[in-house]
DNA sequence: CGGCATATGTCGGTCGCTGATATATATCGG
DNA sequence: CCGATATATATCAGCGACCGACATATGCCG
């Protein structure tokens, strides 16, 4: 199985999933929400990932039903799902720390190690 | 110019880049420290990505030199490539945190008694 | 002299994302 | 009643970043 970092627009699907199932167009808003509208979830991603997450065991179909006529598919994540995103989020967390903490050190002339010359 | 969300290798790029200028062998080095071993940059996605960091102006040549007769190419963190950096990690953390809240949320559904140990 | 670390590079293939397009129903304003 | 908008799912060509393998060359060590 592909080990492969995930990508930020799957890493947010699995994150929207995460509180309580929700069908397609349903992510595509609370991935709006959630990015404060700086991520907008296009259909040709959603659908296609869905897919693809399926079938790698990540999430599931909970149920399919017909609200106002319309037919709805309410996907849920898998408990395989929950484990990659934990994971991801660890790793991404020491990246994105490891990263401020170099912005934050801007040129800054600390601690050096013993007796070191500028 | 596309302002797509950069992915994991290129952000590690990046990163190890913020504190000093590194040549392409040094930046492999540097990444398998940084993520601890967990991630191995290839030189495929490497220096691909080096030249096209440089195209973007995210990056620049530094210098070349020459180190026990091997040839070095020494490349430094641009401007807009901090700007970068420093924009993708504060959404990236604001992604992760979410995902992180939504995680723990469920992994307390009920108050436990206390001494009830898992 | 063979093997390993150092050092840079190419290239075909894969895979997830983009953008466009298609289809269908419900609701609301004019 | 009709057109626009929101809801809702789906397909597909194309692109771009990454992967994996391969290629090339030098220095060092046993």
């Amino acid at each position: 199985m592909n080990e492969r970092p995930l990508q930020e627009p799957t890493l947010l699907l699995l994150t929207a999933l995460t509180d309580e199932p929700r069908h397609g167009y349903g992510l595509i808003q609370e991935i709006d929400a959630i990015s404060q509208g700086r991520v907008r979830m296009r259909t040709g991603t959603l659908y296609g990932a869905l897919d693809r997450l399926v079938q790698q065991g990540l999430i599931r179909v909970e149920r399919e039903e017909v609200v106002d006529g319309r037919a709805r598919k309410v996907y849920a994540l898998a408990e395989a799902g929950r484990d990659v995103l934990a994971a991801e989020t660890e790793r991404l967390r020491a990246v994105v720390a490891e990263a401020e903490r170099r912005l934050a050190a801007r040129r800054a002339p600390a601690i050096r190690p013993k007796g070191a010359l500028a």
